[in-house]
Formats: C-alpha cells, structure tokens, sequence
DNA sequence: CAAAGATATTGAACACTGTTCAAAAAAACA
DNA sequence: TGTTTTTTTGAACAGTGTTCAATATCTTTG
C-alpha cells in the first residue's frame, strides 16, 4: 500500500511541523507561556489539529524534553574518542556545562518537571542514558586506579550534582551574589576548582 | 491615632491571613496549581480582596519564598556556635541537604523563578544572605589554612553547586537512576563523597 | 445621633488557558 | 459516481489572573 505508507510519512512530517512550531515558542517563553493556540497560529491551524497528533501539552513538551537529552548525550559521546578515561571524565563535565551554557532555554525545560510525573513515560528513561553515560567513565576511571575510594554511585550522583547544580544556578539566573565575574568565568572557574579536587583522588 | 494603628495592624493580620492560606496551597499544589480563587476560598474571602492587599499572584508567591530563605539561613546560623570553621562549613552543607529533605515543597518553591525577574524587588537578597553567610564560613577557613589553593568566589559557587545540585535532583525526583539507595542515604553519602575530596585541601 | 467620607469587600466582566467534540471538509476507496 | 475514512475546524466548557464599578462596612465630622 503506497498511499498508507505515504500517510504514515504525511502524518510524521505533520508532527514535526507542530513540534517545530512548539519548539520556537517553547526555548522561547517557556512553559507556561507557551499556549496551544500559539502553537497552533505558529503553524497556522486550528487549536483543535494539534489534538489529532498529540494526547495533550505535556506529550509536546516531553518530546522536546527527550530532544533536549539526546543532544546532550550526543555531545558528551563525542568524548568517547579520548582514551584516558579521567581526562574524558573531565571532558565530559566540560561538555555538559557547555550544553547548558549553549542551550540555557532547553536546560530549563528539561529541569523543570518532576521525574515522578513521568514514570508512565517510558520514553523519560533518555535521562537515565546521559547519567549511564558518565557513570561508565567513572567506572572505567576506577578500573584505571583512579576515584577508588569512592562508591560508584555515590561519586557519579555528586558529580552530576556539582554539574547540575552549577548549570541550574546559572539557567535560574543565581548568580547575582557572584559579580566579579562574567557567568562564563563563573562556571568555567567553579567547575575547575571541583576538578582540581578530583587531582589527587 | 489608636484607631490608625489598629488599621495597620489589622491590615498586617489580613495579609497574614492571606499567606497563611496561600502557603498552604503553594506548598501542596506548586506554583501552578494555585489559583487566587483556591487562596480566596481558603480564607472564604472573594477574590477580589487579595488584590486589595497584595499587587499580584506573584508577590504572594514572592513572600513565601523570602520565607523560605529565612528559615534556611536561620537553620544554618544555629552551626555559628561551632569553632572550628572547617567543621563549621561541613555542618552548614549537612544543613541545607537536610532542609531540602524537610521542606521539599518550599525548595522547590525557592527555585523554580529565574532571579533576573526581581531585580526590581530589592527583597529577593534575602538569598545572596545564605550564600554570604556560605562565603563567610570559607573565608574562616582560609583564614584557618584551608582551601588556601582557591579563589573564595570560585569555592562557594561550586560548594553551592554541590548543594543545590543535590537538593534540586532530589526534589524534582531524579534520583531514578540510583535504585541501590534511599534519596536520604543517596544525599548523605553523595555529600560525604563530596567533603571526602575536601579532605586534603 | 446622622450625614459625609474613607476604607474594605464583593462578584461580574475581560481576555486568556487546556481540552473536547459535533460538524464540516478533504482524501481514499468502491 | 457515491460511500467511507481521515483530517480539520471552531464553538463550547470549565478553569485562570486581573480589573473595577458597585456595595457594604467602618471612621470621622457636623
């Protein structure tokens, strides 16, 4: 059947049209301010169509939450290339600050929503692949004679911490209290001092 | 003028009133779920009069948040009696983890507004006082030989990092991809990992 | 005490929101 | 061609924050 195959394709390609629409005003008023007949005068249909494509809101929001951590996870396994696990490990928190710092629109989208709210979605799990991720540099770290004193869940929860922590404050605008430097120094500079922590360790 | 000071007074009382039934609502549904109709019937008042003594949905929400940050920098003044400094600074980590384990909500409601939309509200340092009282307890520290390597600013931005990354993964729940432990133990041991580094520096 | 003034409260109204759904339009099939 | 399926529409519903004329309640004045 060629016409059912050309609607299936008709039917994908109208979904990345309302997600292209969504996105815009997504990254660009965020949540709450995006509304679905903004979305729907974005692309000029009516309210109503996006509903044919999409059970709700939130089903656009979390696919462009999803879209959000694939580009994360992306960047970071460009890293994969380096060979010494704890420079890698290193460049990998590199990268995540710098996807913050690239990205602050999507950060705030793909923080904003409790973990809890999606165990239905099994799609959510594409958090879990960026922590995997770092998590199996740890490892690596460890089988190389380096972070041995640590748990390995213990260390990948507070890096990721420490990574999150500095681009959350950063996306939220709480850097106030810090005005000698640009927020760029900030967290370049505050990310160094936790990795020369990590020198001896 | 008696009669005027009763007014002020009963006008303060209003507005507690308000706040009493807003924070009850803010800290069960979130920002979003509370309407201003929600807080008027609460109070069985008519909508209308919040407006009466408060300029908009947002400086309720804004009153609950310098609560917030009150009750956190008051829990970390109780550590002032200890001496050693470096003692100190670990007590005052343990203390924000563990006040983002009791009030969940209110964390979550201290957070989830980008500072860069109260600059007209002189009231919001009321954060940049936890984070001075942070810097401070460093800079005893140094004073004391520690942490002498860093920057003051670098160090409490990223202490503060470690800190708000833990409690913002825990409070927007994800903590998913650690199964092996509670949220509380992921936290303690994930903070211990963190003052472990601290160790030698 | 009664009238005038200030202060506080109300609820209808406005423009918006997410979502549903009968009706209309368009496309596919026979 | 007509019939059936798929897609699109926009009105409708119940909710939102906010405003504001009208009302009610207090306070002061004559």
């Amino acid at each position: 059947m060629n016409i059912a195959n050309r609607k299936i394709q008709e039917k994908q390609e109208m979904s990345k049209k309302i997600l292209n629409g969504a996105r815009k005003i997504f990254l660009e008023k965020g949540y709450d301010q995006t509304s679905i007949r903004n979305i729907a005068s974005e692309i000029n249909y009516s309210p109503g169509t996006i509903y044919f494509y999409f059970k709700d809101k939130s089903e656009i929001f979390y696919e462009l939450h999803r879209e959000g951590f694939r580009l994360l996870l992306s960047k970071m396994e460009k890293n994969d290339s380096e060979q010494d696990p704890f420079e890698r490990l290193k460049k990998n928190g590199q990268t995540y600050i710098e996807f913050a710092k690239e990205h602050k629109d999507y950060y705030n989208l793909m923080f904003i929503v409790e973990e809890s709210k999606k165990e239905d979605r099994s799609e959510f799990n594409i958090s879990k692949d960026a922590i995997n991720h770092m998590k199996h540099t740890i490892e690596d770290c460890q089988k190389n004679g380096r972070l041995k004193q640590f748990d390995t869940d213990d260390f990948t929860f507070m890096m990721i911490s420490v990574l999150h922590g500095i681009c959350a404050l950063f996306c939220k605008d709480r850097t106030n209290s810090f005005l000698n430097k640009t927020d760029e120094e900030l967290m370049n500079s505050g990310y160094n001092c936790f990795v020369s922590l990590l020198g001896g360790a």
